[in-house]
DNA sequence: CTATCCCTTGACGTTAACGGAAAGGAGGAT
DNA sequence: ATCCTCCTTTCCGTTAACGTCAAGGGATAG
């Protein structure tokens, strides 16, 4: 019994994660240059762990609120961080609660071109039943 | 009497638009190359009218919102030709309704980022409380 | 052996939206 | 005459997040 199949296998290849996740060898291997991914090698090739896996969803739900990877990398290296000493923890938490307020701020900015856009769409639907 | 005092000039110096929306000659120049302006000339200095102006509040408008140059460009057209035709503000409309759909969307993924952000905010409270 | 994949590391290309510097014209103030 | 300020065009630089070759290694299938 090589495998435990009542899980999939803990590592992954870079193609696997691709196709799980719907991006590009060339996105992850970029993702690693900037530091924020560093998997293993079996030879030449990377073998990601379930640990890189998360990273790496991490990585994908920064990019979807619109984070850069930069700031993604920061938070990455919180949450790593956070495993080692407490000390650090601290500072978490602040950069954790500077984020929250951040993305609240860009909630408000969101609900203002919202309705910006709502302005422009009645006024043209005013135009479009004026005539 | 040159001017009407009652209101500002109808003309505006590329400064003067500056000044008042906060943004640079450059800027305005490369809307211009981008077709999204084409103001009048005295002579090597463009002379920017009324409708200008008002072309550039809609452009600063949908940055604003988070619409591309390229995007704002069909819109502008769209206005455009809906001077003339009112067939074409339909597919503004449409455009408008999309950008809202997104926004939508991203505000809800910005909510989950914050749940996220929370959830790690109290982990780490609860670390800090256990030691 | 060859073909076929998947993997690797460079290294250059791309898009958006300008920034910045060079080089110069035109007009007004001193 | 010279300086200052505003204007012009042209062109190269920048940042982010990859895309797109190029060139090649290693394993497997036929």
């Amino acid at each position: 019994m090589p495998t435990d199949l009542r899980r999939p296998p803990r590592t992954y290849s870079i193609r696997q994660l691709c196709l799980e996740f719907k991006c590009t060898p060339r996105a992850l291997r970029f993702y690693e240059d900037q530091g924020l991914l560093n998997p293993a090698r079996d030879g030449m090739s990377r073998v990601y762990t379930y640990r890189d896996r998360g990273r790496l969803v991490l990585i994908l739900r920064g990019k979807r609120v619109g984070l850069s990877l930069h700031e993604i990398g920061e938070i990455l290296d919180l949450y790593e961080a956070d495993d080692t000493g407490t000390q650090q923890a601290v500072k978490s938490l602040r950069k954790f609660r500077e984020r929250i307020v951040a993305l609240e701020q860009q909630k408000t900015d969101i609900d203002d071109a919202i309705a910006q856009l709502q302005n422009g769409v009645s006024d043209m639907e005013k135009r479009l039943t004026e005539t």
